[in-house]
DNA sequence: ACGATAAGGATTTTT
DNA sequence: TCCTTATCGT
């Protein structure tokens, strides 16, 4: 399977396209793009110029011009959704080609180079990859050990600059080396840095960041390395180039023999990059827009060309957009237009509160349902932050209208899940000691802090893995007597586990650490309704390894773990195995809700951009910095730009915030769109903005007599899965949702179990959806929950 | 060791 | 307001 010695990635080939045909239907400055050749090539692609078209076209004509075979392809993105839709589109066109190209995201391209290389890193291939949570973890143990103040130095800040620091290819030694000893913040992070980075080899464990890092430092380090892949990828591609960071602009850099520092004796891959600096709004995260903007400095006889055109809104939208985004300073001048004519103008609405925005919205979702025939699934609603969605959830769910909510608290990042999946990174990585500390007394089982402590000191003194050292607890200095017996149940545990996961598949083993760790028996028990959808949420983790093992017929428990961390995405959880809501969905879709952030690369007939006030967006902490202010106003020509036919601009005059209402004015990015665009629906009062005591809007006033009186929502917490912080980011629909179908089962029953085998039923308890049933199986006594549990009666 | 209470803090987040 | 973290009492 190595893709460097196999000569059989050149797939047998049904016909491809003729390289005319590709251009058919191209604007000339597509037409362009396709087919230039040779020098590094910069597109310029505004919202909605049709960029995966022409990024999807000139991989077939290079492939249809001879010029490249399909394994000499690499096309990197940077999200999954983004390389799932760019493969398609390219299967369109030329078929199972597309298998031996690379295409994929930034993070899991670098994964498959660094599994391959790992030895060179001193890792072994099977490290755990950290998130940003886990990450944290670390980092706080870190500074903690360090005796650092979490009040001055907070483990958050510490974590955002070491990630800098690693996005800036500066690591551990180096900073230590370059930072200002005198600044206790600089001296703390060089402190915290250092030990961070040992831990994290300790643990064989990889964050985000170091997964481009490391590339980027083993290609530095090692040419011959970095020739294989240079030889291999004749032509890189890179799409939403403006959201490269530094390690990113480099790590393409190494890919495309751009540095001229080594000779080769083969001519350098040729790069294609396609971005829009108007769409740059991740610069809090690292992305440094000077990697597109400084294109042409950095390549030298760069061409660019600039896609204008637009396909996607009316001219109106446009205008719109264009109107905003034009008052940022230092920009390249850029104006979409369309040939599609004006369309509808742009309805606003000033709601007196955020109930009667959200009452206006529903409203005109459910006219323009009766009056055009609109779906649900046509309408996005947008909002700058997550905690704004709730008034507007609130508001379907009382009118009846179906919608999801992506993003937000994501399913990877629920604790059930992490905790479950943490088991599962123990069993595969035992060293990964962020995880196997996480686990350790969860559920509890009587381990605590000083038990927890005390096998760190013994791990730390006899230069013990932390497992080791738990299997040694009975030597640790300091360790009550009950805690010993907690320690050695709990390596008993893991050891049964692992054989479990050694034997059989991902889904046995996760099934037997949610029955075998009494995980979910404390889940029941408990009477908090939280816990009711945890289990829900766990039941479905086990449906998404299962349809992982039917998709991967080899896949490893280790395989699944890896795809879960770097496709860590909500969309990618099915739906609620429930049919009616799924028939609904299908015919109908449902209303989208999210944030800006998250809009971005999509489009809807409809989109709502609501809570366009000042101090709300632009975001009251974004509003003084030029340069945030900047961004913040690309993050409004995303939002103005997701919408094809119709647009809404919705603002309110109080909004109750953390308890008190404030009153803001509108939004600057209202009034930098041509009012003769806009048809005002409600309008507030003109300028507000001036309060007694002379503060520039967002007064606070005590007690808000709106906010409860209006909502009286406790009919909706009662809704089964519609406590918002507990449903799935799956479809919920405004209405109480049938129960699930629960196999029916007596005591005396025999029954299969796809990885247990055959059994009988001992004993039941509980009821409706959660019935446990105990079965006896030729490898034992089991207790499963039956709502999940892959259980047929055999009879 | 762990549950209960008080205090503090509260953007955006592709991987 | 509401959610997460620190501290206290059993």
């Amino acid at each position: 399977m190595d893709f460097l010695t196999d000569p059989a990635y050149d797939a047998p080939a049904p016909a491809l396209p003729d390289a005319q045909e590709l251009l058919a239907g191209l604007n000339p400055q597509q037409e362009e793009a396709v087919k230039h050749a040779g020098s590094p090539l910069l597109i310029i692609a505004g919202a909605g110029s049709g960029k995966t078209r022409v990024l999807s076209h000139r991989i077939a004509h290079l492939l249809a011009t001879k010029r490249a075979r399909p394994g000499e392809i690499l096309a990197i993105t940077f999200t999954n959704k983004a390389a799932a839709e760019m493969r398609e589109r390219i299967e369109s066109l030329v078929g199972d080609r597309a298998k031996n190209m690379w295409i994929s995201t930034f993070h899991s391209s670098c994964v498959r180079i660094l599994r391959r290389e790992a030895k060179n890193v001193g890792l072994n291939s099977n490290f755990s990859i950290y998130d940003s949570a886990d990450t944290l973890r670390l980092i706080t143990l870190v500074a903690k050990g360090l005796d650092l103040d979490p009040k001055r130095f907070p483990p958050k800040s510490i974590q955002h600059k070491i990630s800098a620091l690693k996005n800036e290819l500066i690591d551990d030694e180096a900073y230590a080396a370059t930072a200002n000893y005198s600044d206790p913040f600089e001296q703390a992070v060089a402190e915290v840095y250092k030990d961070y980075t040992q831990r994290m080899r300790q643990a064989n464990a990889m964050d985000f960041d170091d997964l481009i890092a490391q590339v980027v430092f083993i290609f530095q380090a090692f040419p011959a390395v970095a020739d294989s892949y240079r030889r291999r990828f004749r032509h890189v591609l890179v799409d939403e180039y403006q959201d490269t960071n530094h390690a990113q602009y480099v790590l393409v850099r190494e890919l495309t023999g751009g540095t001229g520092e080594t000779e080769q004796d083969f001519p350098p891959g040729e790069l294609t990059v396609v971005g829009d600096s108007d769409q740059s709004i991740y610069a809090f995260r690292g992305a440094d827009v000077r990697n597109i903007v400084e294109f042409e400095k950095d390549y030298a006889n760069a061409r660019t060309i600039l896609l204008e055109q637009n396909y996607r809104s009316t001219q109106t939208i446009l205008t719109a957009a264009n109107a905003v985004i034009s008052r940022n300073p230092n920009r390249p001048a850029k104006r979409l237009w369309t040939a599609e004519g004006d369309g509808e103008r742009i309805i606003g609405y000033v709601g007196e509160n955020e109930h009667d925005e959200a009452r206006f919205i529903a409203n005109e979702i459910d006219r323009l349902q009766d009056a055009e025939n609109l779906r649900p699934g046509d309408v996005a609603i947008f909002y700058r932050t997550n905690a704004q969605s709730r008034s507007i959830e609130d508001l379907l769910i009382r009118v009846g209208l179906p919608y999801k909510v992506v993003g937000g608290t994501r399913f990877y990042e629920r604790k059930e899940i992490k905790d479950a999946l943490a088991y599962l990174r123990v069993l595969v990585n035992p060293d990964d000691v962020v995880n196997l500390r996480r686990i350790l007394n969860e559920p509890k089982r009587g381990i605590g802090d000083r038990a927890e402590y005390a096998v760190a000191a013994l791990a730390e003194r006899d230069r013990l893995s932390f497992m080791e050292a738990l299997r040694k607890a009975h030597d640790a200095p300091g360790m009550a007597t009950r805690s010993v017996n907690a320690v050695a149940g709990f390596v008993k545990l893991i050891d049964d586990l692992t054989e479990v996961a050694n034997g059989s598949g991902a889904s046995a083993a996760l099934e037997a650490v949610l029955e075998q760790t009494g995980y979910l028996a404390a889940l029941r028990q408990s009477n908090d309704p939280q816990d009711e959808s945890r289990v829900e949420n766990l039941a479905e983790l086990v449906a998404v390894v299962r349809e992982y093992e039917r998709d991967n017929e080899d896949g490893t428990l280790g395989s699944f773990l890896e795809q879960v961390a770097l496709v860590a995405d909500a969309d990618q959880i099915p739906d609620a195995p429930d049919e009616e809501s799924a028939q609904l969905a299908k015919d109908q879709g449902v209303v989208t809700l999210m944030t800006l952030h998250t809009a971005k690369g999509l489009e809807f007939p409809v989109v709502f951009l609501t809570g366009m006030e000042h101090g709300v967006f632009p975001h009251q902490r974004s509003m003084t910095d030029p340069k945030e202010l900047a961004e913040e106003r690309r993050l409004a020509y995303v939002g103005l730009t997701r919408a094809r036919k119709r647009l809404y601009l919705t603002r309110s005059e109080s909004r109750s915030l953390w308890g008190q209402s404030q009153y803001n004015p509108a939004s600057q990015f209202i009034e930098e769109v041509p009012p003769e665009l806009i048809d005002w629906k409600r309008e507030g009062s003109k300028r507000p903005a001036f309060t007694s005591s002379g503060s520039f809007g967002s007064s606070r006033y005590s007690g808000s007599h709106w906010g409860a009186g209006a909502g009286g929502n406790q009919d909706v917490s009662s809704l089964p899965g519609s406590a918002r912080s507990m449903a799935p980011a799956a479809v919920r629909a405004g209405r109480v949702q049938p129960q699930k179908e629960v196999i029916a089962l007596t005591v005396g029953d025999r029954v299969n179990h796809t990885s247990f085998g055959n059994g009988t039923v001992l004993s039941l308890e509980g009821a409706g959806d959660k019935t446990v049933a105990k079965v006896k199986f030729d490898i034992g006594e089991k207790r499963l929950l039956l709502r999940y549990a892959p259980l047929t009666k055999s009879d």
